[in-house]
Order: structure tokens, then sequence, then C-alpha cells
DNA sequence: ACCTGAACACCGTTCAAGT
DNA sequence: ACCTGAACACCGTTCAAGT
């Protein structure tokens, strides 16, 4: 049965791998909260006690990292969405959800690196969890949203998720100082409503 | 006369200082074409067959590089704005403008660094020429325009450029593709505009 | 006045050798 | 199976010593 399953055999662990790994998430954690998603891999190793050559045995790219670490704010985006979907009226729903999403990035400053990676690494991020957690979260919100007619209809998804992304990016290496970044998801939120004249 | 004229003094370097300043702004100009505005500066100097301490002595920072190889680019967003501000309407004045300044940014990938110094080194950007040339022009426009009532009230110039910089930063690293800006640029100026209603 | 080149302090990534 | 630590190839930045 176990070799059977579908998953490739998760192979349970050594317990000190494990353990290694789980320390390696939460030194990682800290410093992509200290120094934002570019921190440095062998600082997190030396902090984390173990080899360079021990950190990318378990997280082979930064992104595989990243993902790990903010797993569980993933899985509440793509909840969130799920409970969005049902709840809410198309526009609140996506307005809401970007909201959460930018609050989430804001918070935990390296998820905007992994973010960002959706369209560097276009290759792994494809087959990766994250990816198929995210993607189709936003997508659902923002697709029901145009085919209602309240959202323009000619923008993607990647697009929207960039946009935001970068609005957050933009604002971390400004010096975060305040909360600055509401009145431009304002803006962004206003500007993806279906327009019916536009300025030239 | 010289010597006691309100700037300090330019003073005609050597010919073979200006030969190497020359030299190395044409060549971070392709690097920085090439590879962005995080193009090495130890690889510029090595192409500009100069050692590494002379960029230095030439351009004692990254910025100051940058601003050196885009002056006249500045200086065309700098005229374009007095125009805008002579010959057209506010709010097309000031979005011809920030398309002109995406376009400018994208075809100049090193521009988009700059820009982006404006938040990162505020202490040095404050007193650059390049600062005092570009953020007027965008205010001009943008306090005009809010003057009218055609523009929200809730933005500054400073959040404006931030917003079109990023949206180019993060196209940059999407891998160019196309230019897919177009949609982004236009939700932006749409979003921009004084709205009425508002969706939560 | 200007330039060179070594020096210092950092990276990411890989891979033989060990347990 | 997992880990270590050295090795390689790169950075940015500074500064004595030269011309």
């Amino acid at each position: 049965m176990t070799s059977r399953a579908g998953n490739p055999a998760p192979r349970a662990k050594r317990a000190d791998a494990r353990h290694n790994a789980e320390r390696l998430a939460t030194v990682a954690r800290n410093a992509f909260a200290e120094h934002g998603a570019d921190a440095s891999l062998i600082d997190i190793a030396r902090r984390a006690g173990v080899s360079s050559g021990t950190l990318y045995r378990h997280f082979p790219t930064r992104a595989a990292l990243l993902a790990a670490v903010y797993r569980s704010e993933i899985e509440a985006l793509g909840n969130l969405a799920a409970e969005l979907h049902d709840s809410a009226e198309p526009l609140p729903a996506l307005a809401t959800w970007l909201r959460a999403f930018s609050e989430y990035t804001t918070t935990c400053r390296g998820l905007k690196g992994l973010v960002a990676a959706i369209d560097t690494d276009t290759q792994n991020a494809l087959t990766s969890w994250w990816y198929a957690t995210l993607l189709p979260a936003a997508t659902s919100l923002l697709e029901r949203a145009q085919r209602t007619g309240v959202v323009r209809d000619d923008v993607t998804t990647h697009q929207v998720l960039r946009l935001v992304n970068a609005v957050a990016l933009a604002h971390e290496q400004a010096g975060l100082d305040d909360d600055q970044t509401g009145p431009l998801l304002n803006l962004i939120i206003d500007g993806l409503r279906a327009h019916r004249d536009f300025a030239e």
C-alpha cells in the first residue's frame, strides 16, 4: 500500500535529519523576517548550527526554503479564498483577499520573494505545491469577478499578483515606516474595476 | 569669477581621468542594459580596462554611476513634463508622462534601480541633481491634476513613482517577453482618477 | 591628480570524505 | 542516510603605494 501510493513515498526521515530541517526552518523564518527574502543562506546554516551542505540537502533551492517556512500562511490564503468564494460578493471577495494577501506578504517579508519567484522560476514553480495553492485561489476569485463583469477582463491572475506583490516589495525597500500601503491598494482595486469611460 | 561661482567649481579634469570616466559610463550603459541595475561593478571596471579603484573614484556610489549613464533620459523626462504642463489637460498630461516614464525605465533597465534608490538612499537622493529633476517634474503634473479634482488626492508623488517603477521592476524580472505592461499601466492610471463610489 | 592592485570581508553552490 | 568542511568562483569596498 505504502509503496503503491500516488505520492512518491515521503519516506520518514531519520531523526537527526528531521530535527535539522526543522531547526533550519525556524532560523530561516527569523532571518527572512529580519533581512527579507535575500537573507544570507550561509548565515542561516551557521545560526542553525549546521553546515551549508546540510541546508542544501534539505532545501535545494531558496524558494524551497521559503515555501517550507511560510507553509501555513500559504495554506491560510488558500482557505481564505475558498471561504470568500462562498460567502462574499465577487468584487468584495477579491478585494478582501488581495488585502489579506498584501498583509501576509508585508508581515512575512520573505513571502514576497517566493511570489516573485513565480516569474523568475516558472519552471520549478509550476510543479510546486505553493504555486498550486496560491494561483488557483487567486484565479477563482478574479475570474468570477471578471465573469460577473465587475472587473476588467484584460488582466491575468499573474499580473494582479505581480502588481500587488510589486507594491509590497517597493514598500519594503522604501523603509517600511507605517502602513502606507493602504491607499495604493485601494488605487489598485479601484483600477481593477471594469471601467466604462477611459481618459487618454 | 570662476572661483566665485555658485557651483563648487567643476574644475576641469585631467585628460586621462575624463577619458576613463567616459569609457566607464559607456561600458556601464551596456552592462546595465544587459544585466539590469545590479550589474557587477567589478566587471564594468574590468571591461572598461581600469581598476575597481578608478571606478569608485569617479562614481563613489552605484546611484552616481546610474545617474551619469542616464543623464540625458532624465533630462528628457524633465523637459517632457514642462511641455505637457503647458500643452495638455491635467489628466492626459499626467497619464502621458507616466507612460513615457515607464517606457524609459523599461528601455533603460538600470533607470529602475535609480528610481528605486529614491527610497533606499533618501539621504543622498535629496542632494542629487537627478532627484531634483525627476521629482518636481512628476509633482507638478500630479498636483495640478489633484487640484483640478480629476485625480485622487490621497497619493503622493513618491507613491506614484514607486508604483509605476514597481510594475516595471516586477515586469523586468518576470522575463520581459512582450510589452505586457500596457494593461497594468492603464489600470494604475484608471485607479488614479478621483473616484466617486468605492466598493468595500 | 590620478591610477593600480592587493587586501578584507563577505556571498552561493558543489562535492569528496567521513559517520 | 546524512553530515562536514574545504574548494571554487564570484562579489563590493577600501587604501597604501606608485606615477
